[in-house]
DNA sequence: GTCCTGATTAGACAGAGTCCAGAGCTTCGT
DNA sequence: ACGAAGCTCTGGACTCTGTCTAATCAGGAC
């Protein structure tokens, strides 16, 4: 995702590239999702669609939420034990996760080191590193 | 969780020791937790629980492990999107989570280091660094 | 226009987890 | 021993996230 704006056009070719047919629904999603570019739930991506006119329904929302994964245009995040968190940042990175607020908060992974991980079961790959950082406020 | 072999006897001492009223359900579920040191999910302990004569409710084993959880005698483990593991291990320590097989592994956390962490919102307080290293069979 | 294919939809469904109101136990005072 | 009080436990209803299905819809090729 470099710099552009999001508008609707710049989405469906984002979409045709990722070879996602744009259609009307589809692009409403990604709007949703990259406009507001922040970890957002299923259930705030459908009231956000639906806020405009659209009326996108909850089945075409998660069919598109897991076209959009399995494509790599989006992430999700599994930190809240109810709910995942789709992210639209697919740039290799880590999370501070307010544990008070359920805010998250993206760390660039370029500048994190992670030493003394034991190899790994033999035949196995990495897949992948997630880190993720619980905060809370100080004061009590 | 020193060694020593998890005798009901034993466990009621630990649960005492928490401020835990050491019941005869609350011991079941302790000990299903405890003699099998894994990562389980809700389901599996009432299975387990229930497998010897015991009886015990579901909403029951849901309320055990959220008091054991709050007076810290288990940890909780969020990796898969539809259901919480909980963990006998309250160390520190990360996981190995195999996506293929939904299997935890333990990574002691004492020789991990992690460097390169931005500083912390002001006012926040670091509650836990949490790592998970997703990992798969590296055949295809 | 018809035909074909893929996308969308409402609503049923499944599973995890919580809640509640009633029943069971235990402890304590008398 | 009895009764009251306070935990604890329980079935079952309920909520919420997410999936599935069968029917409908939309759009392109012809
Ligand atoms: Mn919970
Ligand atoms: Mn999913
Ligand atoms: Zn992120
Ligand atoms: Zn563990």
């Amino acid at each position: 995702m470099p710099e552009m704006k999001f508008t609707r056009d710049n989405l469906a070719e984002v979409l045709r590239n990722r070879g996602i047919n744009p259609t009307h629904q589809r692009i409403e999603i990604a709007y949703a999702i990259f406009s507001r570019c922040e970890h957002s739930s299923a259930d705030q991506i459908l009231a956000l669609v639906n806020d405009r006119a659209s009326e996108t329904s909850k089945a075409t929302v998660y069919n598109t939420l897991n076209l959009f994964l399995e494509k790599k245009l989006i992430r999700e995040v599994i930190v809240d034990p109810s709910k995942v968190f789709y992210d639209p940042n697919t740039d290799p990175h880590h999370h501070f996760y307010n544990t008070d607020t359920g805010e998250l908060t993206d760390i660039d992974a370029r500048d994190i080191r992670v030493t003394g991980l034991p190899p790994l079961p033999h035949g196995m790959a990495t897949e992948g590193v997630d880190i993720i950082v619980r905060i809370r406020s100080k004061a009590a």
